[in-house]
DNA sequence: GTGTTGACCACAG
DNA sequence: GCTGTGGCCAACA
């Protein structure tokens, strides 16, 4: 397996984000019950192998700021804004756009 | 096994 | 709004 299972489990989260909405860092660490663990979800996908097969781009920090990206956050932005998200000052409105995963109990 | 790095987060000032 | 500090976790040398 040319991936760790952690990475892949961070990169099937991503793929269901809907377009049109982001994800937090946060959330997706949450989604996979390893809460503190948003770095080491940073980490994964910066490296990233599924490109722009998996919309990466549609995680951003928790306080709304788009965070890094690969080919610069300037980028995301504009794929962001291409899927009709709002960006004010390179920051997003979370309260609007923010996606939570459904935690199955 | 230890130390460094990184697309982070929360808190304090 | 900003910076600084401490803490979290995974990958790599």
């Amino acid at each position: 397996m040319p991936l760790s299972s952690f990475a892949q489990s961070v990169y099937n989260l991503c793929r269901l984000i809907p377009r049109g909405k982001v994800s937090s860092y946060s959330e997706l660490a949450r989604a996979l019950k390893k809460p503190g663990s948003a770095r080491a979800i940073g980490n994964a996908l910066n490296k990233n192998p599924f490109a722009p097969q998996v919309p990466c781009h549609r995680v951003v920090r928790a306080d709304g700021r788009v965070g890094g990206f690969a080919s610069g956050s300037k980028q995301k932005i504009l794929l962001l804004k291409k899927e009709g998200l709002l960006i004010k000052n390179g920051r997003i409105d979370l309260k609007k756009f923010i996606y939570e995963f459904k935690d199955k109990k």
